[in-house]
DNA sequence: ACTTGTCCTGTCATGCCGTCAGCTTACCGA
DNA sequence: TCGGTAAGCTGACGGCATGACAGGACAAGT
């Protein structure tokens, strides 16, 4: 399905040709994580992974086109965070654990990947639209549950009927990913990282079910 | 307060001077609204100010030091974002329209500085302080405002004491601010300008009072 | 007109970008 | 074993942005 990997100038790569490659995306991964996006440069990742800056455009048309790659890799990885929604019981007890692992799973795939999330968010907050399908491919999954079980919550009259379930849960899965981006500032702000999970899993009940959490 | 403004090498400017500079932070703002932050080079913004790029470095030490510029002009006007929370009554009717009228206020800055803001949130995000220090005066005021508003809910036992008021106030207001930077991405999604507003103030109500908000 | 201090620009060294031709290496069939 | 072929890599180059400087243009006061 994948077809084969290929250079820009049509080539299909090889063993060693895919290793470079890898190479270039780990060295370049780690640069993200330690200086900031603007300042990557094509020769410092080259550098970096021992090897010409020239061998980089064999593989790459730029440092974007890297990022897109790396962010891709990420959004399969990301398809998974839908297990943490979907045929969940958001009553009572079990919807109390349901948004608790929901926001579990959520922080720790940001904290994990958060170097790459920054880039594609500023990517897809500038309009550009690879960025901006990549964000939906991770987030959509979620959204799309969690609409489903706020739908439900309407059905049994628990949240009005003129708010729209997309709208909402949107809304919430926004938060959590801005919260999740943005976890060390807050910290530096006087709010522990142990309180900030009870509070997003009470405002994501909230939300779903328009009801609190029994203790 | 400000002090005078100067050159990077230390002298005052004059009249003509100050009008130059000013002319390039417009000029800078405007670009990084028609493109990429990455992509902004210091002789496009030198060229469309109609000045040399020599004279952009005798008031900017390089383009972040000018965004960080524009960056404090908006902070100031955001310091009047307080008054949407301040001295509100969450009480029934009345709470119902604090919320909204906070959502609302939100947004529209939001959406006036949208460009700017992006950067910012990039660089607080890459952990740059400068420019957390910037989110912070825009953020505190209103997160401290509606802390203090969930402090009061906690009083009357409306709201769990065991929950931290300043991760849900900071939270919320993190919720909105990343509702408004992909404002045009909900729409793209099937959600409406239009249902975004009226769920965002159901969820701060909620979120605040811990009860939906009368019809 | 002269002086003073502000303001702007021409110019230059430096360093990164992105591309190409050409060299080396690995694989494969005869 | 031995070419042949395609993959893989790099040195080198023109082009452009960066950032520094010194000197010229300009306005304002005397």
């Amino acid at each position: 399905m994948t077809g084969q990997v290929r250079t820009v100038d049509g080539r299909v790569a090889g063993r060693r040709g895919q290793a470079t490659r890898q190479k270039l995306l780990d060295c370049l991964g780690e640069m993200l994580s330690t200086s900031p996006y603007r300042d990557v440069k094509v020769i410092d990742v080259a550098r970096k992974a021992g090897t010409s800056p020239a061998t980089f455009y064999q593989y790459f048309p730029d440092v974007e086109g890297a990022v897109l790659e790396l962010a891709e890799e990420m959004a399969k990885e990301g398809a998974n965070l839908t297990d943490l929604v979907a045929d969940r019981s958001w009553a009572g007890k079990s919807g109390a654990a349901a948004s608790e692992d929901l926001v579990e799973g959520f922080l720790s795939f940001w904290r994990k990947h958060d170097a790459i999330l920054r880039v594609v968010d500023l990517g897809a907050a500038e309009g550009d639209k690879r960025f901006y399908k990549i964000r939906m491919k991770i987030l959509n999954s979620v959204t799309n549950s969690l609409t489903d079980a706020v739908k439900e919550q309407q059905a049994k009259g628990r949240i009005d009927d003129d708010l729209n379930p997309g709208a909402i849960a949107g809304s919430l899965v926004a938060m959590l990913a801005a919260v999740a981006a943005h976890q060390k500032g807050f910290q530096s702000w006087g709010v522990k990282q142990a309180d900030l999970r009870p509070s997003l899993s009470w405002l994501v009940h909230l939300g779903v079910t328009g009801r609190k959490p029994p203790k």
